[in-house]
RNA sequence: GGAGAAAUGGCAGAGUGGUCGAAUGCACCGGUCUUGAAAACCGGCGAGGGUCACACCUCCGGGGGUUCGAAUCCCUCUUUCUCCGCCA
C-alpha cells in the first residue's frame, strides 16, 4: 500500500501516474487525504484527553500516598468523565483508521514514469528480443501431443488423482523438470542469491504482507480448518521472511532464491491457450527476490533482467522482453518486465518470467525498513522475479527442441539430466 | 492428543498495582586515551503516531476486562519450552 504521507506530498503526481493504469484516482486520492486529516485531528483530540486523564491519575496517586483520600476521590469523578470521552474518541478514531486503510488497500502502486500507457497486453512495449525461432517441419507437434507421444507427462492421470490442471510428470519428463529446477537454482546461487526452502502454506498475516489478502483470496487455495493458504508463488513466503524487520543499511542488498510449487485457483477460461502446460493449478517455479536500498532498486531490477536473460540465452530459447503497460501492470508493481518464450509449435508467446520492482509498496505493509545514515528508519524497496516458471519453459523446450528422432536436451541441461534425447 | 511452565527493548535479564518506556549486562554507534588496535573511561542507543521543532499519545506475545491508575490482577487466543502418548 502507498504511504499516506507520500500521497499527501505528491498528490498531483500520484494522480497523474495512476492515470497510466487507466483509472481516475483523483476521487480516491482526495478522500484519502481528507480521511487522513480527520484522523490526525481525532488523534490529537484523543491524545489531549488522555494526557489530562494521565496527569490527574498521577495526582491521585500522590494524594493517596499523602493520606488525602477525600481529595483523591473528588478527582476520580473527573477522570471517569475523561475516560468516557476518550472511549468515544477512540471508537471514532478506529473507524476512521479502518476506513482510511480500506481505501488505501484499493489504491494500486504508482507506475514508474517509463511505464507505457495502454489498456491491454497489446500495448506492452517490446524492449528486447533474442534467439532464433527454429524452423520446424509441418508435422511439428504442440507440447501436449509430444508429452503423450513420449509418455513424459500424463494430464489425464492428474485429473484422476486430483482434477484438471494437476499434471503428472513421468520418467524423463520428471527428470527434465528436476534438472531445470536444479539448474535454475545453481545459476541463481552462482549470481549471489541465497537459496531458501520456505513453507508452502502461509498464514493470513503473510498473505496480507505481500498483498494477496484481503482482496485476492479467490486466487489462493484456502485450508479453512487451519486458516492457512497454499502459496500462489514463492514470493509470498520468501518476502515475508522480512516482515516486521529493521535492517542495517549495510545488510542491503539482500538476494534470495527459492524453489516452490505454486498453487493457483485461477477461475480461468478454457480452450487452446490453457491447454497442456500453459495454465495449471499446480506448477513449479524458481523465484528470485531482492531487498534493496531505495536508491539502488532500479539498478537491481536491471541486473535481475540481465540475469534471466543469461539463463534463456544458455537454454537457447527464443524470447522477448516486454515492458508492461499501465493497464497490464500488476496491482503492487511500479515497473514490470515480462519474459516470453516463443512456442514454435503453438505459434505463440508464453510468459515465463515476470520481474518487478514494487518500490515501497510491499515494504510498507510488511514494515520492512532499514536504518539509514541519519539513523532514521526508512522503507526498503522489494523486487522479485521468476527464474523461471517451469511448465512453460518445459513447453518451450519440448516444442522448440523437437526433431524427428525425439526431443533434444539443451546442452547446459545434459549434465543435470544425464541424457541428451527424449525418444 | 494429555500434563505443566513461560512470553519484557538486537540479545540476556530485572521489575508483581502508582512518577516504569521500563534497572542491569552484552552488542551497537560517537568521543577521550593510543603510533595503531585492544582495554579503560565518557556520551548515545526500541518502535509507531503527532509537531516546523518541542510537548504529548500509544506499545512489555495478540485481543478483551477490573481499576482513578496495569508490564504487574482477571478472562481468552497464539506461540515457545519440558514431560507423556502417537508418528514421517
Amino acid at each position: 500500500m502507498l504511504q499516506v504521507a507520500f500521497i499527501r506530498e505528491n498528490k498531483e503526481d500520484v494522480i497523474q501516474r495512476l492515470a497510466k493504469r487507466n483509472i481516475d484516482a483523483s476521487a480516491m486520492i482526495n478522500e484519502a487525504i481528507t480521511l487522513d486529516e480527520e484522523r490526525r485531528a481525532l488523534q490529537a483530540k484523543l491524545d489531549n484527553t488522555k494526557a489530562e486523564s494521565n496527569s490527574i491519575s498521577k495526582e491521585i496517586g500522590i494524594l493517596f500516598k499523602n493520606g488525602q483520600a477525600q481529595e483523591a476521590n473528588e478527582l476520580k469523578t473527573k477522570t471517569t468523565q475523561l475516560k468516557e470521552e476518550a472511549k468515544i474518541l477512540e471508537q471514532d478514531l478506529n473507524t476512521k483508521v479502518e476506513t482510511l486503510n480500506e481505501l488505501l488497500y484499493k489504491i494500486p502502486n504508482v507506475p514508474n514514469t517509463i511505464v507505457p500507457s495502454g489498456n491491454t497486453d497489446e500495448d506492452n512495449e517490446e524492449v528486447f528480443r533474442e534467439g532464433e525461432v527454429p524452423s520446424l517441419s509441418e508435422s511439428a507437434l504442440p507440447h501436449w501431443e509430444l508429452a503423450k507421444k513420449y509418455d513424459i507427462i500424463d494430464f489425464e492421470l492428474g485429473t484422476k488423482i486430483t482434477g484438471a490442471g494437476f499434471p503428472v510428470y513421468k520418467g524423463k519428463g520428471a527428470k527434465l523438470q528436476r534438472a531445470l529446477i536444479t539448474y535454475f537454482l545453481d545459476k541463481n546461487t552462482e549470481a549471489g542469491y541465497t537459496e531458501y526452502q520456505v513453507p508452502h502454506l502461509v498464514n493470513e498475516a503473510s498473505g496480507f504482507g505481500t498483498g494477496q489478502l484481503p482482496d485476492k483470496e479467490g486466487q489462493m487455495y484456502h485450508v479453512t480448518a487451519d486458516n492457512l493458504y497454499l502459496i500462489p508463488t514463492a514470493e509470498v513466503p520468501a518476502t515475508n521472511i522480512f516482515r516486521d524487520t529493521i535492517l542495517n543499511e549495510n545488510d542491503l542488498p539482500i538476494s534470495v532464491t527459492g524453489y516452490t510449487p505454486c498453487f493457483r485457483r485461477e477461475a480461468g477460461s478454457y480452450g487452446a491457450h490453457v491447454r497442456g502446460l500453459n495454465r495449471l493449478h499446480q506448477f513449479d517455479k524458481v523465484e528470485i527476490l531482492r531487498v534493496e536500498h531505495p536508491n539502488k532498486s532500479y539498478e537491481a531490477l536491471d541486473s535481475m533482467v540481465e540475469h534471466v536473460k543469461g539463463i534463456l540465452k544458455e537454454l537457447k530459447l527464443p524470447y522477448r522482453i516486454l515492458r508492461l503497460c499501465g493497464g497490464d501492470l500488476g496491482f503492487t508493481s511500479a515497473l514490470t518486465y515480462d519474459f516470453e518464450v516463443f512456442s514454435t509449435a503453438q505459434d505463440r508467446w508464453l510468459e515465463i518470467s515476470s520481474v518487478s520492482n514494487f518500490e515501497t509498496f510491499q515494504a510498507n505493509r510488511l514494515k520492512l525498513r532499514f536504518k539509514n545514515s541519519d539513523g532514521k528508519n526508512e522503507l526498503c524497496h522489494t523486487l522479485n522475479g521468476s527464474s523461471l516458471a517451469l511448465p512453460r519453459v518445459l513447453a518451450g523446450i519440448l516444442e522448440n527442441y523437437q526433431t524427428e528422432n525425439g526431443i533434444k536436451i539443451p546442452d547446459v541441461l545434459v549434465p543435470y539430466t544425464g541424457f541428451d534425447l527424449i525418444s
